[in-house]
DNA sequence: ATAATAACGGATAATTTTGTCTTAAATTAA
DNA sequence: TTAATTTAAGACAAAATTATCCGTTATTAT
């Protein structure tokens, strides 16, 4: 599992409020839960994470709901840093308290660059950019 | 996190005891708690799956221990699938219950080939050869 | 103004993961 | 044979993650 549960349901909420954005619309919380297949409340929690992180906003009241202000300045990156924090392209793959060059761990030389890789992959694309074909369904939320 | 505790306690602790097999002693449970620096209780638990499924074997009593028949025959993907199974492999990035060509996630066709690469670190050195240099202090477990 | 709507915040609960402890069973050494 | 040692197995406990619920607050439409 390289991403928590609430993180996994955090990217999957936020490509789906970008496409929202991008067609000048905002989504509510059953709306988003739905359209990803997450328990609702639960994901409303993550979602209030994203929000007091600055990475969506939301309006209350009717005609509320959560939006992005800029699709192309939020990445997928972002997202995981604010759940589940930097571990995933940072900590040692075999648990060591402390991963550095001087210090390694038996995979420390190898896994190194896949980890680089990975936060390429994280880190290449905005969710804007992510979520522009979503309408086309070429891809899946749930 | 890649793997979950108990998996990086398993990985760290079959490269001691095949460390230890290497020079023909048994490892008992303290001892390797101490150089993989776990929870000795917790860690006998986590072995003693590995030993039901003869990833390792054991024997009790005075000057028992843990060691490993063929430390050339067991790969570190054999100890996360014992542990952990195979999701990390195979599962989706973003948690979708089915990963596959026909039914992608957004991230699908750029992580695949990541978790591919996951697999084949994984499965290139059996728990010999990572424990070869264990006593040259070139690495370390705790 | 009023009522309806939707996010916010806090409390609580269920589940999973991690960790501990105790007794039993097996093996060995003396 | 006896006592010491070490894994096996099960119950139990603590902590973290995941999930639900409810009252409050802000906003909008009427
Ligand atoms: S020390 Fe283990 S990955 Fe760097
Ligand atoms: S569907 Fe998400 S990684 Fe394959």
């Amino acid at each position: 599992m390289l991403l928590s549960k609430s993180c996994e349901y955090a990217i999957r909420a936020s490509i789906y409020i970008a496409a929202k954005t991008a067609v000048k619309k905002r989504a509510d919380i059953r709306e988003i839960a739905d359209a990803i297949g997450s328990p609702i409340s639960f994901t409303a929690k993550v979602l209030q994470k994203l929000s007091c992180k600055q990475l969506i906003s939301s309006v209350r009241g009717p005609n509320g709901g959560y939006y992005i202000k800029d699709p192309l300045a939020v990445y997928l990156v972002d997202i995981v840093r604010a759940i589940d924090g930097n571990d995933l392209f940072s900590a040692c793959a075999m648990g060591l308290q402390t991963c550095s060059d001087t210090k390694p761990c038996p995979m420390h030389h190898d896994i190194k660059p896949l980890r680089a890789q990975l936060l390429t992959e994280f880190s290449k694309a905005s969710v804007g950019e992510t979520s522009a074909d979503y309408w086309l369904e070429k891809y899946f939320l749930k």
